[in-house]
DNA sequence: TCTCCTGAAATCGTATACATTATTGGGATT
DNA sequence: AATCCCAATAATGTATACGATTTCAGGAGA
């Protein structure tokens, strides 16, 4: 959630960046426990850094503490889901609103060139990586690095429930015809349409994966 | 922007809370170094919780990190507050809509006599925290729990400024006008126009920081 | 079977030490 | 006099060791 870190490559940083991506890939599942002593070791540091990037993380929602008893990978219910896809809504249409009109032939190019790579893409995370930089540069000329930093936060949060669904479903086909409409909005200057579009394509991808967590449960 | 952690009390919560306080009140000023030797030792703590709150905060927005020269009081450019009452607007208006068809009728009776405290209130702190309640009380039927604690943030990072603004010019006549336009069109049930006084009250207080804070520069 | 107790394990916090990095202030040089 | 360099200082970032507290599991006893 912060902004202003430089190029700042303190431990805890490192090890938080290092403990994110084992969350997201899901080497580190939901619920699992984080054991200090553990992971200090594992990473060759002292508890202290390690404290730090556990906080870091907390304050992601990646990860939850519960007190005298440490942390773990926070898990999300099916309402937290939809409530997490419900601010993605709120902010995401507002910095796509505001991007629009200061989008630029270059922004455009480029947005078709990641959907044309999406196509190709057969790895689920780069899918993923590839999904959320086509979001990005779309909201990008908005010029809101704060903002950027919040939508991406909740973008990480449903990451790595979204890759375990991805994995049984052919959603990656219904996405891309979304992103595409989107994009043609986009080019077209037509800030409703483009508006409408994206809250379709992020309320089916809720109701999706909501209706999914809630039926493994 | 943590969710879950019960009542936990531990140090490094405790010593967040008392600086968010400070910070608010404008004890601590912006761009003002936090020591951490000269805090641990305030405070009759050891770095490590010390340090935990610092992070606590650098994730609300409050403190920022300069690596290896420390923490300072986050300083908001009147970019960032407008940044920052953009998202506002983005998330509270989303909240209130939700929100507005469970409003019960004590909510919008407890409204109402937040409004009427918010009156006879002279004290700016406890004025804010007045205004804080009202908006909350609005949003809370919305059973959104962490887009409450997201809004929160974006309003403690803005409050501090808002009071020292607050202190000289009669903001809070208007303010409170706006209030009640709001709550009316809550009682009518009437979205559209809940959500458009929302915003006007958002934008309006938005311009006037910021034009204070860009001539103060 | 249920309750209570005990002990292991983990977290939380303190104290201390040390390496690294910034900062500063005083010369030395131009 | 102004600038640059450099050493002294200060603060951060991290490691290590230790103690206190809490949680939790499992066994003893009724």
């Amino acid at each position: 959630m912060s902004v202003n870190q430089e190029n700042s490559l303190s431990s805890a940083d490192a090890i938080a960046r290092a403990l994110r991506a084992e969350i997201w890939q899901g080497i580190l599942k939901s619920g699992q426990p984080l054991r200090q002593d553990e992971l200090a070791g594992r990473f060759g540091v002292s508890k202290i850094p390690l404290r730090e990037a556990l906080f870091q993380l907390k304050a992601e929602g990646l990860v939850a503490f519960y007190p005298n008893r440490g942390a773990v990978v926070a898990e999300l219910s099916p309402d937290e889901v939809e409530e997490i896809y419900f601010m993605r809504i709120a902010l995401e249409d507002a910095a796509l609103r505001r991007a629009i009109p200061k989008l630029t032939v270059a922004d455009l190019l480029r947005g078709e060139q990641i959907l044309a790579d999406l196509d190709q893409e057969q790895n689920i995370g780069r899918w993923s990586d590839l999904n959320w930089e086509f979001h990005a540069t779309l909201y990008a000329p908005a010029k809101m690095p704060r903002l950027m930093e919040w939508i991406k936060t909740l973008h990480n949060n449903i990451g790595r429930y979204l890759i375990t669904y991805l994995a049984g479903m052919d959603y990656q086909r219904a996405s891309q015809a979304e992103h595409r409409q989107i994009l043609e909005a986009c080019r077209r200057g037509d800030i409703q349409a483009a508006s409408g579009h994206l809250q379709t394509h992020l309320r089916l991808a809720s109701e999706q994966l909501v209706a999914f967590l809630s039926q493994r449960r």
